[in-house]
DNA sequence: TCCTCCTACTTAAACGTTTTCTTTATATTA
DNA sequence: TAATATAAAGAAAACGTTTAAGTAGGAGGA
């Protein structure tokens, strides 16, 4: 490998000197300069990033926390398209990603340790157990952090806005006329605290009576859960003319078991999705569902932990609320 | 941050001595050892990754080339799982994975210059446009590599069995009464291509004979084109009795179309898939399509580079065929 | 007793950079 | 002309680690 040894080497200078041409410092000759880098150039020359990063204390490098109950978030279209957006971004600015998890080397490091093992300049939470104390050291650490969906006290977080979401969501169904609306919410979590309420809050709003077995609890991104549920809300003597699901996926197995029951939708019941991604808007009948905008938080969570990490001191906290947008499917009747 | 030399004051050793002691090399009598690791884990140390992989090459860091047409191959269910499986098994041996692209720091790198820069140990090249020349310079480099669904003549590479996918996916077809089967294909790729020959190798031993119109190309993950190309298989004088599509998310354009056509899966036309992506499993009728195993595509994956970076030398070159299993489902009609 | 061989350690160089401080040479000023 | 400022380059230390080579002291053997 050609080191900056080897080119001043070849080119009669210092080692400071080609270190300095190359990084188009002020102390250096135009000449020189020109020389020096040509020469690099021929001689196939590339940093090392690890002399740079054990010099410097910066690592252009980034960590990614990003796991589910033993599966990374990676296989969750929703994370995997903030994940996506996040990389494009981090990457314009000379940055690389590396996951960051708790099992490395022979010993077993915490999150905080093996992101200081890797010197990674930042880290990016989601779609992680919030909850686990490993997770807290890192929030507490000197390392500039972000969350997605999730807020901390001392930490910039990005949040889909589930509140405004729910809202518009559910003022559309009942400006379609509906006034029977069941929910079948995800599990506990902050995101689901905060549909959950949003719902609530809006059903006041709206001046609406929704009995209390119309808001139930499911999981996210799973099917079979969710038509349990939709069997139960189905079953129910007064049973509701729409059903808003934990998610887009989900409603697949609510979708299902309406099927099963002989009913068509929207004629006979309407639904209404969460998330927005492709599946929604290839269903027959498309979907009514609300898009999380997955680019936008990827973004605006590289850029807020890139402005984290240039001022590490006076990193204002801030917590994003990233808007999403209605798709209005043909999945919800006009009553 | 701890240092090895703080550690060695504390201890009264020479730096030397902890390094060795923390490393369990043979030089260090039982009781030092003890008492420079319990001092080290008291003062909260722990490895500095750069200064290790500068001093002896080895990064415990694997590179990962995913991407696809702008678009990472995160988003592609079927490389997030292969993706998955593999940073799983690497993580076992302590390896990370950190994601290698063009465009880094103020100059922009090819893959295998990136490679080197971050010092990986090896590099997991899948779901990317395999002509690329960069991709070739990273190929025929010193840098253990691994491919995943594309040959290279010499690396090891780990292939889906695509060959005994569609023989079984016909068969399975033809067993079930069929004589008019249409192939909806991907795109031009050595997957498609295995997948096609494949395809025409069986219709040739089952003595089929399937009209050139039934064979048409379509584009992977990409339900507007199956659909289109759908519509037309429909529209053809004699139309097939069952279509298999490029893979299960595609399959849903085809779906669409049928349902339009007032058509009943499969009671009016069989359909199957190809993938076993969770959708395919929650549909209704459940869908016959075949299921790639993902998961031991990416852990064997990850064994052969291992293996590959343990013996730089002595590596043999290898091709990994993986079977599939075939998902029967409820989409093909017994005729 | 002396020599040899272990054992348990230390010394010091090296990996590829960056960066502070010096030095040298040249230009500018009085 | 001499003093001083400036530009361009170099020397050397440092980042945290590994490792080859060296050393001291004690045990074992003849």
């Amino acid at each position: 490998m050609v080191s900056l040894k080897d080119i001043s080497l070849k080119c009669g200078v210092s080692i400071a000197t080609v270190s300095k041409a190359l990084n188009d410092q002020k102390d250096i000759s135009d000449a020189t300069k020109m020389f020096i880098k040509n020469t690099a150039r021929e001689m196939g020359y590339f940093p090392n990033s690890s002399a740079i990063t054990l010099k410097t204390n910066r690592s252009y490098n980034i960590g990614v926390l990003f796991s589910d109950e033993g599966r990374s978030g990676l296989t969750q279209e929703y994370f995997a398209h903030v994940l996506d957006s996040f990389k494009d971004e981090v990457e314009k600015y000379g940055y690389d990603i590396t996951f960051i998890n708790k099992h490395i080397r022979p010993m077993s490091m915490s999150y905080y340790e093996h992101s200081r093992y890797r010197g990674v300049d930042g880290v990016l939470i989601a779609c992680i157990d919030f909850y686990d104390k490993d997770v807290y050291e890192l929030i507490n650490s000197e390392i500039p952090v972000i969350t997605i969906d999730h807020i901390f006290d001392n930490r910039t977080s990005i949040i889909s806005d589930n509140v405004q979401g729910i809202r518009d969501l559910l003022t559309y169904i009942y400006k379609m006329g509906h006034r029977k609306i069941a929910y079948i919410h995800g599990a506990k979590s902050s995101v689901t605290q905060n549909r959950v309420a949003s719902f609530y809050k809006t059903v006041e709003e709206l001046e609406l009576d929704i009995p209390s077995d119309y808001v139930v609890e499911g999981i996210y991104h799973n099917p079979e859960a969710t038509a349990k549920k939709t069997r139960e809300l189905l079953e129910l003597s007064d049973r509701p003319t729409c059903i808003i699901f934990p998610d887009d996926f989900a409603a697949m197995g609510g979708i299902n078991v309406i099927k099963e029951y002989g009913l068509r939708i929207p004629e006979d019941i309407s639904i209404a999705g969460y998330d927005g991604i492709l599946l929604s808007q290839i269903l027959e009948p498309k979907l009514t569902t609300l898009k999380q905008d997955t680019q936008l938080m990827g973004r605006l969570a590289a850029e807020k932990l890139i402005e984290a990490i240039n001022n590490p001191k006076e990193a204002i906290i801030e917590r994003v609320v990233v808007p999403g947008k209605i798709m209005h499917g043909n999945s919800v009747l006009k009553l």
